[in-house]
DNA sequence: CCAACGATGGTCT
DNA sequence: GACCATCGTTGGC
């Protein structure tokens, strides 16, 4: 089952604990989100909107529910759901994600057959995935790029983000217990 | 094992 | 001109 705006309008910590557990689909390639992180618009310098919208953030002051994608040290994309009121700058970036379907075109972009090395980063996965900017501030309501329901009901952990210079000591980092395709592990 | 580092280019001050 | 929500490799132990 697609997930609609009432899901994608909760509060941008709930949906990114929400997230866990359900499905991102991209044309052929599915894989089960494993780990989260949020980020928000009050109290926080580590969000990109923090200082207020720029041309690359523009994406963040739209409307729930649409991707930000950015390109990070000139060679990695990030993926992003917007989250959060409308005008606020508040997003969810999902960080890790546990391959289920298309895995053999995964490892053709990775370069690797390891499953739990295919999407198990925020740039491992869009590259596995395929996601560039040409997949910034689309509808994953509409667009190419959706989230599935699933009845997995996963237990979830937290700990601090990881990567961040400004904002590092909030625990905004949500993942699945004993999940073995979440980041850093090996 | 793991800490250090280089690649690489857009973005913002 | 400095900074970066990363990753793979290198080189030390």
């Amino acid at each position: 089952m697609i997930l609609r705006s009432k899901f994608f309008n909760q509060p941008t910590i709930e949906l990114a604990k929400a997230l866990l557990g359900k499905q991102l689909v991209f044309g052929e390639l599915r894989g089960i989100i494993v780990e989260t992180e949020a980020y928000l618009y009050r109290d926080d310098p580590g969000c990109h909107a923090s200082r207020g919208p720029t041309p690359r953030n523009t994406p963040m002051f739209g409307p729930a529910g649409y991707t930000y994608v950015y390109l990070i040290y000139g060679m990695y994309h990030c993926l992003n759901i917007v989250s959060g009121k409308e005008g606020e700058g508040e997003a969810v970036l999902i960080r890790a994600l546990e391959p289920v379907q298309g895995i053999e075109l995964m490892q053709k972009r990775r370069k690797t057959k390891k499953t739990e090395n295919l999407c198990s980063g925020p740039g491992k996965l869009t590259q596995a995935f395929g996601i560039t900017l040409k997949q910034n501030n689309l509808s994953l309501i509409d667009g190419p790029i959706q989230i599935y329901n699933n009845r997995i009901k996963p237990e979830i952990e937290a700990s601090t983000r990881i990567g961040l210079s400004a904002g590092k000591e909030l625990e905004l980092r949500f993942y699945i217990k004993g999940n073995r395709f979440v980041s850093g592990l090996n």
